[in-house]
Formats: structure tokens, sequence, C-alpha cells
DNA sequence: AAATAAATATATCGACCGTTCTATTTTGAC
DNA sequence: GTCAAAATAGAACGGTCGATATATTTATTT
């Protein structure tokens, strides 16, 4: 039945949205079938589970659209560096077009949900993980040990998340593009360090990110 | 009037731990006022301005708290980078004995209402501008220019708060403690290459935190 | 075209939301 | 003790919340 996935997939997508932008508990179930066009009808028919599977596969979607455009931009990028100072560009464009009110789809429920809701804390860290070893993946290329990489890769994760914050909150995108910066140098850091390596001997210990 | 100023106090204090907890939108004052013990009536009485000038006065409570602590951890600490460990260690530690419940007083709710409350917004965005120059001036204290060391301290918070939020989706706290790991060797390697430096001739194209 | 399932429409539910209102009690000043 | 203000008590407001139930319409299959 093709006009069912498709309200389906307007439902998911406006919950989305509104999740990105006011967060779980601010989302209402009218506004959202409302601004889809949807039906109201047939949200709990497409989701039996009511608004808590609606928000999952919203947010599902999201992480899974933001993990290919990293992916994306990860593979066009030469370094890491330029990987981190890219995504910066884009995320600190984004911010100031959406007039602060968009920022990463995830954290404001992340935060919201983290403690009431186990399937929807579930959820997006399972998508943060995601990310994160695709970053990790990355770093691993160059060198580094694996343990270590997953470890900046959380790290960068961290940063860039609580620079989406800042900059919702003090409207204002130079976090994002100051964080991208000191990243890329951590980075580049990193990368000069463990280049010229090959087929590391046996472990390192955490030498990576030294400065 | 003592009773009434008592009332009030703990209509703050319990505002505040539910807005840590769980947020704006899923906090009531039903639930304020049930769980404080405080009388329902009194709730416009002290707070004419409603839920919302509440949780302002909550959120200013907690601000005022943690940069308190903040002062004191960072005027007993020898160094930024021990600075940086001891208050990451203690944030990993206070988010492990609330079960993860409990990250940064202002980061759900500042996600939540940047976009809906400008006044909620500006609060918590003059209360993080609070923390950012009180790491900041310890920064210059070390010779880093002002113009850096305020960008450092934007980029140290932002890791934080990044921070404090997977170790809550995540329900582990390492993102704090390698965190704190990382940022303590940034800050090392920047008080290592600005310290032998005295009144800086001109001006420094961003050299801090160089690696 | 008939039969069956998918999908939508609509009305309604009880619960809770933030807020307002009018008593009533408590407190401080005189 | 008297009086006015501070503070509390508690009901009640309209509105919205997520969820449910029952019809009705639309599409697919045979």
């Amino acid at each position: 039945m093709r006009k069912g996935e498709a309200t389906r997939a307007r439902l998911v997508a406006k919950t989305a949205e509104l999740l990105q932008r006011q967060g779980f508990h601010a989302t209402g179930l009218a506004q959202i079938v409302a601004e889809s066009g949807s039906p109201r009808g047939s949200v709990y028919f497409h989701f039996p589970g009511g608004k808590e599977e609606l928000a999952c596969a919203a947010l599902s979607d999201a992480g899974k659209l933001w993990r290919e455009r990293l992916e994306a931009v990860i593979g066009a990028a030469p370094h890491p560096s330029a990987a981190v100072r890219a995504v910066c560009s884009v995320l600190a464009s984004a911010m100031e077009a959406s007039e602060f009110r968009e920022g990463c789809p995830l954290a404001t429920v992340a935060l919201e949900a983290a403690s009431s809701s186990e399937r929807v804390r579930a959820t997006i860290a399972s998508h943060y993980a995601g990310w994160e070893s695709l970053i990790a993946a990355r770093v691993v290329s160059l060198g580094m040990a694996k343990r270590d990489a997953a470890r900046l890769a959380t790290f960068t994760l961290a940063t860039l998340e609580g620079a989406l914050m800042l900059a919702k909150v003090k409207r204002d995108a130079t976090p994002i593009r100051d964080a991208g910066e000191q990243l890329a140098r951590l980075a580049e850091a990193a990368g000069a360090f463990s280049k010229p390596r090959r087929a590391p001997p046996k472990r390192r210990e955490r030498s990576a990110a030294r400065a």
C-alpha cells in the first residue's frame, strides 16, 4: 500500500524535525499531525507503540541521515583534520541558517528522555555509537591504535555536541567553528605522530593526541 | 517574613533538581509542589511569572552553585590541567552516583527552551558565559592572550558539556574521564608553551593549544 | 465485482497541564 | 490586642495531552 507508506514517511519526517527543534515533551501529536498534513487516525495505525515508537523511528531516521552525511564528508576529505573542519563548517552554517533552532537531531531528546524512556535512550545511544565508530575507523586508518582511536572519537563527538549546544544557547556559531579548528589541530598532531609508523609492534599506551 | 522565604527556597531547590533530571516540559508544577512539600497556592505568590520565572530562578541558583564549585576547584589546583582533571573526576563520580540521572543542571533546559523562551535562554547563556570567563581568567594567568584564552575556555566547556551528555545517554562515565585527560594534556601543552613568556610584545595569532 | 485487508476519519476518553480565583490562616508592626 | 500585609489553602478553570474505540473509506487480491 503506497499511500500508507507516504503518510508514515511524512509523520516520521515531521516528527524528526520537531524533535530536533523542540524536544520530546514539547512536541505533541497534534502538532505533528497538523504540520505534516497527515491523518490523525493513522498515527496509531503506523505506530501502535504511540508517541514513543514514532519518536524512535524519527530519531533513527535522523541518526542514519547524519551518519551518511558524516560518512560522505570523511570519505571525501584527504585527512581527518580536513574532515572535522568541513563538518564544523557545515554545522555552523546550518545552525545560522536555521536561526539557531536546529542543532543535533538527537541531543535534545537524549537529555530529556535518557532518564524516562529506556527505549528512546537506547535508540539514541546506538546512533551515537555508530557515529563514533565511523570517526574511529578513519583515525585507525592513520595508524592509531583502536583503543586510542575510540577515545579520540568519543572526545571529538563530545566536543561537537557541546559546541552545538553552546551555539544554540548563545545564538552564535563561533563555538562550532572554533571547536572545528581546535579539533583539526589535534587530528593533525595525532596524524603527524602516528603516520610514519607501520604495523605497530605490540601495543602502545595511549600515545595519541599527545600534543 | 521567614516562612515565605523558606517556602520559596524549597520551591527553587526542588525545581532545580527536577529541571536537571527531567528538563522543563517534563517537570510539572504539581510535581514540584508535591515533592517539595510546598503549598501549591504559594507558587504564584512567590513567582508571579509562573513556571517560567520559577525555572529561571532555579537555573540561576544552580548556575551560581556550579560557578562557586568551579571557582573553588580552580583556586585549589596548582595548574589548569590539574583543575580540569579534578572537575572531571567529580563530575564523573556524581554522574555514577546519581545513576546517570543528573548531568549539567542547565543543559537539558538549554536545548529545550532555547527556541521557546527567550528569558530562559538568556538566563542560561549568561551563566555559561560566567563559567567560561572563570576558566579563561585562569588560563590568562598562565600567559595566554585573552582572545585565545576565551576560545580555549569555550572549547573546554563545550567538551565537558558534550561529555556529560554522552555519559548520560551511554550510562557510562568514561567519556567524562577521558575528556578530562585529553583536556588536561591540552592545558599542559598550552601552559608549557606560554609559560616562559613575559608581557607579550604585540599580539600572537592563536598560538595556544597548538599541540 | 466481490472479498479482504489497509488506511483514514472522527468522536471521545480520563488525566494532567499551567493558571486563576476566592477564602483563610499566619505573621509582623503598632 | 488590633490591623494590615504576607503567606497559604484548596477548589476550579479552560485547554491540551496521549490514547482508544468505532466507523468509514480506500486499496489490493482473487
